[in-house]
DNA sequence: CGTCGCTCGTGAAACATTTCACAAATGCTT
DNA sequence: AAGCATTTGTGAAATGTTTCACGAGCGACG
């Protein structure tokens, strides 16, 4: 499906401009404009009719895109017509933190289980989400069928936990472990690493001055 | 300082180098090569030398790296030889997670503030931290001197909070939030949204079949 | 039914980033 | 002190991404 490589970065907009047309949907307008999404994504007309095209012509000339039709395109290239089920494996605070974050559920992306090595831990309750011995991580992989993991788990244990996710099955790791993993080819592993983010903005302060 | 523009990407990943190299100094290693810092970090040794030399050349041509010299230069470069005081705007759960994540005060962001519109959560405590009052933000962001604020706000509330920390004197603006925030000119703002990131990796699933 | 104003879709140009490849420098060994 | 094995620093080439600019299609309106 779909030879070329499409850029990371290309795909990072479409899921900001399917986040605009859903707000645009719900505001009862019809058609937009790339001009209109882009002052809303903030990026250029050019820009959005240029990551579009790589997927198909979806607008009509004259008068823009239809908001509905472009949303269930966006959401079928996105891969968003049907529901992942998700694991979290560490079960500190960030990971109850994701675990209330609504926007997850509205994207498709159901937490169905959660993991943690501290016994205290083990047993406990998050809403209705049961924590589990880190120890059966591949037998509750397999039996709720979990596509995806998201790792919140200290950096000397996260490698060993990959390793056992990716034999256990799981294609996909959203990783806030502040170290490189190392995977088979064909998985897909994407890094969060808030404290990088907050680096650059130290960096960007620092190099200012020839304003 | 340093009159040319050096691109995100490079930023990013001189403040991954250094989490190496302080892995590396732990270990007792006196010098380190282009190739094994490229190998921890995921990258290529050419990468890593053209990162570096953007702002020096700071190696021994035979040798390698000074693990300690290089380290010092990498905090130079990112401005993380001070500390920051950062203020956290919203106390939902997220802002709960963060006040707890050790790597920030690690790398010298120490948040000094919380503020919330919820009453039931104004005065309550997070450790040192009590929970101030939005109503107060600009106040607070004087008396506590914030340069740095972390946006954990929901996103019909986000917009008018940042043209707040703005006029407050608040410099740069790491945003939680589903929206794109206006600011003036010279203000530095990067967003961080995790649901767009598990997007990217359902995408990835998705356009999977020809490996 | 022809003209007008608008906006898409898209090659080509401009710009940015990464990779390559190699001269130059360094320490070690003999 | 010369030769050798390394590894840096860096222009140049290759590759990737964004912006430009304009032909083509569409609906509205007289």
């Amino acid at each position: 499906m779909l030879a070329r490589k499409i850029a990371d970065s290309t795909v990072r907009r479409l899921a900001i401009y399917l986040r605009f047309l859903e707000e645009f949907e719900h505001q009862g307008a019809g058609t937009v404009s790339s001009e209109a999404l882009a002052a809303r994504a903030g990026t250029t007309s050019a820009q959005v009719r240029k990551d579009l095209s790589f997927f198909g012509s979806f607008g009509k000339r004259g008068l823009g895109y239809d908001v509905h039709a472009l949303a269930v395109q966006l959401r079928t290239i996105l891969g968003l017509t049907r529901r992942y089920h998700v694991i979290l494996v560490g079960a500190g605070r960030l990971a109850g933190a994701l675990v209330q974050y609504a926007e997850f559920g509205a994207r498709g992306f159901d937490i169905v289980a959660a993991v943690d090595r501290d016994p205290a831990k083990i047993g406990t309750r998050w809403g209705d989400l049961v924590i589990g011995n880190v120890a059966d991580l591949e037998k509750i992989v397999q039996r709720e069928q979990i596509e995806i993991a998201i790792l919140v788990a200290p950096a000397d244990a996260a490698q060993a936990l990959v390793d056992r996710l990716v034999s256990a099955g799981v294609s996909a790791i959203l990783n806030f472990a502040p170290v490189q993993l190392h995977v088979p080819h064909g998985m897909d592993v994407k890094n969060v690493n808030l404290a990088v983010e907050l680096e650059t903005l130290s960096y960007a302060l620092q190099h200012r001055g020839s304003t």
